[in-house]
RNA sequence: CGGGGCGUAGCGCAGUCUGGUAGCGCGCCUGCUUUGGGAGCAGGAUGCCGGAGGUUCGAAUCCUCUCGCCCCGACCA
């Protein structure tokens, strides 16, 4: 990368509005500053200055892969159906797979992930226990056809993805390479100046038991966060577990059971407008279909079902909301009106629902409800914590109380152990001679989204303000007025000291008004700024201004260079 | 895939209801003036009005079909 540049021969356009279709800041910000132009739906140029900020991330990760042990290699963005449906995904993957026939109509696709190339070059390379474990990386284009591509960088179909794949002979190694990896995300993240959690998460699509994923706090992220305000437990909400309640001992009589017409109340808010009961007071009842056949799940009106808990609480493969028929051969009843009391089912409840003394629940029949209804008396269940968490649920770990957050995946951590290894039968030889699949874990990291994160994390009115390392030039000199000899050589001379002195710099020598130079500074926003004007120069000083500083300073001309060294050192380390 | 919306100059938009010379702001080009927070004046260029059919003397405008894009939902490392 060319160390300096001068604005008016870069490929720079900036824009006073952003693009109508940008609905998030970093991806207004991204356009308006010229880093990114459009092609089609998640698929964009990287123009020179966007280019610039994506190869500082990359090269933070390359050195903290590199430093992790972890050896880089590319791989194609074209692959063989072959290898899919020997893993099996070529099936399971869905439409995100962008499948496609070459010229002798063989099947091919676009790598949405690679740990079926990954697996491929290992089996077919490593023999031996003796040459593990192994941490293979790349960075490198993905591409997945995303139902719905937005916000830009954040989620797009086409994006650079750094993925790391680990293979060891034992578990307890594989474990080592997960603690080692998780350290390495630290460091990167911690490196580009990023605010962020790394959190329990649900492993999804592609497989294995546990994972973090590694969230930058933000306002526009796409996930909610759970985390507890006293110890450092954290977790993605589709997983963060609750600790279920002390059971309280009501002292309420329970009522005698009774049914009420509720007609054409279906959900709870009807419900409890009509009947005039808080919607904590009533059960939801949902009906659910398995892989484990129809079971009933319960959880207090006020809160939402997790399906992901139900799965795990039932040891379910999958869990799928039953459609209208089966609820009708379950209860009795159109959906909205179903109940646990009389069900001949599996019922499983949330903690919440136990003690629940007259409740509101459907009565299995159209257009009634029971009311007194008590747990233990009229119906029984099996507990588990079954709902999505709340701000103020009590921390699993702790006595704490949880807060959520959002925030934005950047990265995420796998154990994946032989899930690929077994498919692809790659193995090799342990100590006694005896073949075993290779144990595996597998680590990504999104580069475009890590630079999108910063900016969510890093902007005012004006513009981005980058954290040092990841600004595309450290400092940007402007001259207030070109066409003033003064100052066009006072320009010129302090551009080629920093050049000299190894700082990436970025020239504003376009013949255009101060303001437009200042606008288009902040918005671009360089971690520091020397502006140099007729008026101070006549005293010998130039002024530094730091993008993220409300003032400026003057520095003597002959000092510049060194004062800017000095800000990038001490203020802003990794420019 | 379901619901909603939008395609008019590089960008942001008006014009469409009610058919009749294609507009505005920003940007771009030329000249002069100006030079510390998106300058002023004067001149100028730029449009397959997303595409294809149709109705009509005449279509950006009405009708049909199509493609693209955006939002909400479902889905998803």
């Amino acid at each position: 990368m060319r160390g300096t540049m001068r604005f008016s021969r870069m490929l720079l356009h900036t824009l006073k509005e952003s693009p109508s279709d940008a609905d998030v800041i970093s991806q207004k910000l991204m356009m308006r500053s010229g880093m990114i132009l459009k092609v089609a739906a998640g698929i964009y140029n990287l123009l020179p200055l966007g280019l610039r900020v994506i190869s500082k991330v990359e090269g933070i990760v390359r050195e903290e892969m590199n430093r992790a042990g972890a050896q880089e290699v590319s791989m194609p963005v074209v692959m063989p159906a072959e290898l899919w449906k020997e893993s099996g995904r070529w099936d399971v993957y869905g439409k995100e797979l962008l499948r496609f026939k070459d010229r002798h109509d063989r099947e091919f696709c676009l790598g949405p992930t690679h740990e079926e190339v990954i697996t491929d070059i290992v089996r077919r390379t490593v023999r031996s226990y003796r040459e593990l474990p192994l941490n293979i990386y790349q960075i490198q284009t993905k591409f997945r056809d995303e139902i719905r591509p937005r916000f830009g960088l954040m989620r797009g179909r086409e994006f650079t993805m750094k993925d790391a794949y680990s293979f060891h002979a034992t578990d307890e190694c594989a474990e080592r390479e997960y603690r080692n990896m998780y350290d390495a995300y630290c460091r990167i993240f911690e490196r580009c100046g990023l605010k962020f959690r790394a959190v329990e998460a649900e492993t999804g699509a592609i497989g294995g038991r546990f994972s973090h994923e590694f969230m930058v706090l933000a306002e526009t992220g796409e996930d909610a966060i759970a985390s507890c305000n006293a110890c450092s437990y954290a977790a993605n909400t589709e997983r963060a577990e609750i600790r279920p309640p002390e059971t309280a001992i009501s002292n309420e009589p329970a009522g005698p059971i009774e049914a009420v017409k509720t007609p054409g109340k279906k959900t709870v808010e009807d419900v409890s407008a009509l009947l005039k009961v808080a919607p904590s007071r009533l059960i939801k009842t949902l009906i659910y279909e398995t892989d484990k056949g129809v079971i009933v799940a319960l959880v207090r009106g006020d809160y939402e079902l997790n399906e992901m808990k139900l799965c795990r609480a039932i040891d379910a493969e999958w869990v799928k909301l039953a459609d209208e028929e089966t609820v009708r051969k379950t209860t009795n009843a159109p959906s909205g009106f179903a109940g646990p009391v009389g069900l001949k089912a599996d019922i499983w409840a949330d903690h919440g629902v136990r003690g629940m003394v007259n409740g509101v629940t459907g009565a299995n029949a159209a257009d009634e409800h029971l009311i007194n209804v008590c747990e233990g008396r009229d119906f029984e269940a099996q507990f588990a914590d079954l709902r999505v968490v709340v701000a103020g649920d009590a921390c699993p770990r702790c006595k704490g109380a949880l807060e959520i957050f959002r925030g934005i995946e950047v990265g995420h951590i796998f154990k994946l152990g032989t899930k690929y290894s077994s498919a692809l039968s790659a193995t090799f030889l342990d100590e006694t001679g005896k073949a075993q699949p290779f144990i595996m874990g597998c680590y990504g990291i999104g580069i475009g989204r890590t630079a999108a994160a910063a900016i969510e994390q890093n902007h005012d009115e004006a513009g981005i303000i980058w954290p040092g390392p990841l600004a595309p030039f450290s400092c940007e000199v402007v001259p207030v007025n070109v066409a003033d000899e003064g100052t066009k050589k006072a320009a010129e001379a302090l551009y080629h000291a920093l050049q000299e002195a190894g700082c990436e710099t970025l020239l504003d020598d376009r013949d255009e008004r101060p303001g437009v130079k200042f606008k288009d500074a902040d918005l671009i926003g360089i971690p520091v700024r020397v502006t140099i004007g007729e008026r101070n120069l006549k005293q010998g000083l130039v002024e530094i201004k730091e993008r993220r500083a409300k003032e400026a300073r003057l520095v003597k001309v002959e000092d510049a260079a060194a004062a800017v060294m000095e800000a990038l050192k001490t203020r802003l380390p990794g420019s």
